[in-house]
DNA sequence: ATATACTTTTGTAATCGTTACAAACTTGAA
DNA sequence: TTCAAGTTTGTAACGATTACAAAAGTATAT
């Protein structure tokens, strides 16, 4: 789902990180989509706009706003490190045939299980992966 | 958990898996184990016993099993592909604190999420972080 | 048994995403 | 202005995975 935030620059603030240009640029492409992009298409996304920008500065970033809680790591699939701007509990979807990753929500009862009394759970991923409605209904079309 | 598998020749054969020596030796080590192994992990268990054997036999064969329904990825941290012999449904629990992967069930009800509908899934995958039990225990000890 | 075709294994090299590192640049305070 | 601290950049290194082609093994027909 798409984050609303009226200030970024304050809102890195707030998050103690200094807001640089690129910050806030990485920060408004990723709450900007709703794709849960890789570094690269975000690299990519600003490139033109960033012409100095590198690749390792998109690393440092995404890595520094994950460790401030302002992102989330999607890992649905090996090697294709996606980023969430929506840190809210909610599951990924993707789609085997077109590829996005869509967001689905997880009720309060879904997610506490109770085969794991006695653990401390910090991180919680639901990843389901198959055909999208879009997907399904186009190869009825067809 | 542990999977029982009678003869392991036999299993591949149903499954139209030629058995040679490396595959049902690769099998038979991700059957005997709960720890979710990595590539890597199989490889350096084999190396002595099979001495000619390469890491890209263990790459291959794994593929292959994969797409015969015989293991699933377990994708819990990035780039980390482990690899589960039980193919039933259930989540899986990473300790942040020694490492162990933990298996743990999920009720029918709980994989069932009625947000998607007119979506087909095809794969499930549960994914949780935080603290085991055995390591909890050990902090209050100390 | 022998030849032939086919499958499987192996080792090396290539690839790709990510990280390490050090130099250059920016910012803010004194 | 000068200094210190933080940030960005580009290059090189790294590690997991894949591509590839040669070598080894297996099955089948003659």
């Amino acid at each position: 789902m798409k984050i609303q935030i009226a200030n970024t620059e304050q809102h890195l603030r707030e998050h103690k990180i200094m807001p640089s240009v690129q910050r806030i640029r990485i920060f408004d492409t990723l709450i900007g989509t709703t794709e849960h992009p890789t570094v690269d298409m975000i690299y990519q996304s600003l490139a033109k706009e960033i012409p100095t920008l590198s690749k390792t500065t998109v690393y440092n970033t995404l890595k520094l706003f994950q460790e401030k809680g302002l992102v989330l790591v999607v890992n649905i699939e090996d090697h294709e490190t996606r980023y969430d701007a929506d840190t809210s509990f909610h599951g990924h979807f993707k789609c085997q045939s077109c590829g996005a990753v869509i967001d689905f929500e997880v009720s309060e009862e879904d997610r506490n299980i109770n085969s794991l009394n006695g653990f401390q759970v910090n991180e919680s991923h639901f990843y389901l992966k198959g055909i999208c409605k879009k997907c399904i209904n186009k190869q009825n079309i067809i």
